[in-house]
DNA sequence: AGATGATAATGCGCTGGCAAATTATATTCC
DNA sequence: GGAATATAATTTGCCAGCGCATTATCATCT
């Protein structure tokens, strides 16, 4: 059926040329798609983002995450830990965001060293319209069949890599 | 029947009860999934390559693609377009590759604008020593089983996204 | 209670990569 | 052949995020 070969094929077939003695390991070039299909996703992700008026991808990250938390509020270093990035790289997203008025900083009342980030309502309009905008890309980009195909693996690699965001 | 879920699960999940009405398409969890787990995976391979002198591990990116292509040299943009970087980009790993010595810039002897770039002994070293750690890391990462589940699926993703590098 | 060590967020300096402008060469069109 | 346009690599200016240091607060141990 379809063995159309990609990027990865090509590659794998040259490095078994160059040392036929070494095993071919099937785990390599799994992973190695995995690193360039997500980085085209990203890439077509980040259009996304940004043509809702926002700086970088990973700003949805954020409001997605306080979205879903609602009612509750979140904590930067909840946040950083769920968006894989630095707490001090959060420090940097939520000043974007707090200054075009998507998020807000509010003392946390029982912690004073901490702080509660709440979704202002733009926010809230921003991330359901990035949301939607995701899902119609998303459908374009892949058809259901394929998604579905892909749905058991790629949730094991998940595991297996420990997916922790939670 | 592995149906553990993971955290896009879990987000997926928290969408549907915010917006009931939507319809739960397939795509965007797939792609979500894949931009996260090549996330984790490059993470790992980030870890490889700095343990073994490179800067980023885009850098051995480059090497790969001229170790691949050997004995022929490359033009630093076509080594942009197969690493998915810039040209300006790629001039900056050129230079710092070149000054770790392992490659070289030599002029195009039928374009004076071009270059050709070569890879260095040094260069063959590492690379295939990197890719030898690769390797081993992503046995461990993963098992072959679940690997070769991942093979067509996500082999056919690639192509769907267009997977130029080639 | 006081001291000591953990944790939360931020400040600061650095760096890899992008976008746009620049320079040099090649190609195309009249 | 000469002008106009395209292409190759680099330069420049900029920015997001990392690592590390700092400040403030909390928790623990005696």
């Amino acid at each position: 059926m379809n063995d159309a070969v990609d990027h990865v094929d090509l590659l794998m077939t040259r490095w078994s040329e160059i040392h036929p003695t070494a095993e071919t390991a099937t785990s390599y070039p799994a992973l190695l798609r995995a690193v360039r299909a997500g980085q085209l996703v990203e890439a077509a992700f980040q259009g996304v983002a940004r043509a809702n008026g926002l700086t970088v991808r990973g700003d949805y990250d954020v409001l997605a995450a306080l979205r879903r938390a609602l009612p509750k509020s979140l904590r930067p270093s909840e946040l950083a830990r769920v968006s894989m990035v630095t707490n001090s790289g959060m420090t940097g997203r939520l000043d974007r965001l707090e200054s075009e008025g998507l998020i807000r900083r509010a003392p946390h009342p029982e912690d004073r060293r901490a702080l509660l980030i709440e979704i202002t309502l733009q926010g809230v309009e921003a991330v359901d319209r990035i949301f939607a905008d995701l899902a119609e890309v998303s459908g374009r980009l892949l058809d259901s069949e394929l998604a579905s195909s892909l749905e058991r693996p790629l949730r094991r690699l998940m595991l297996e890599l420990g997916d922790d965001g939670n």
